[in-house]
DNA sequence: TTGAGTGCAAAACATTTGCACTGAT
DNA sequence: ATCAGTGCAAATGTTTTGCACTCAA
């Protein structure tokens, strides 16, 4: 089930959302899963994922899709902007609001109900600046 | 090769390219491969991937990478917002720019080199809204 | 003529799912 | 005791790639 109130809280999913929130990178699922392996080994792939899924439809944490082939998943569950580094691939909050003003004049040009949204900005960190010969990637 | 000067115009790449920008619904490849089939249908999945990808690299059209699991592309290849119903799927343009104002602001507090970024709503556009029992997927 | 592009099939990759077992409530 | 959660392995869906052949320049 997806979201409702009989969430237990197993060993492995109290590791997993512990991993989540002690992180300020903002997580793929196999980078929790390597992570977590580390406290408790006999751990599979697939409950990374299930839990991961839980959690976050139960909004207890965040499920954001940017750039790149992997889901990632955030401790922070309000709404933010994120920039990722084209380089490393790390990615940062971005802790200014840069869309506020717009949303109704959106709304009246597409005609669209907004629920949401996501912005992502891309570029290269600090530290990839300082190594000379970029790779974006 | 992804993005040389020694691209030359098969006959698949054509009807790819005219396909795409004919096409005002960000097609996936997917689509793009159905569409293509019905004009070429000896096509391969594998060729409309790698025209995709060498005309996108080459500024021709543009990847956008929006939620749910495959890429889409588009014909306009200037920098804009897109809004993506959650109940069919489709992906509209949003013509405001709901950005610019902040970019310094950003560089300055998160000490990126800025190279781009990506806007995406959500919300449920018009045709949906008169179904009602939103599917919201 | 030649090497970029093709069709095909297999591989790669992220994610999901079926199933019998386990453990939190 | 119950049934949500687990480990494992197989399946799924999207995208990429190796290879021998083809065709646009």
């Amino acid at each position: 089930m997806l979201s409702n109130n009989k969430m237990r809280m197993s060993k492995q999913r109290k590791v997993i959302l512990q991993m989540v929130r002690s992180s300020c990178t903002h997580p793929t699922a196999d980078e929790v899963y390597h992570w977590v392996r580390r406290k408790l080994p006999r751990i599979s792939l697939g409950t990374i994922y299930r839990n991961l899924e839980i959690l976050s439809a139960n909004g207890v944490i965040k499920k954001i899709q940017l750039g790149g082939s992997q889901m990632r998943f955030d401790h922070c569950i309000e709404e933010h902007a994120h920039i990722r580094c084209l380089s490393c691939g790390r990615v940062d909050d971005v802790l200014i609001d840069p869309v506020d003003p717009c949303e109704q004049a959106i709304k009246e040009t597409t005609g669209y109900r907004l629920i949401g949204r996501c912005v992502e900005f891309m570029g290269i960190c600090p530290a990839c600046q300082g190594k000379e010969g970029d790779e974006v990637a």
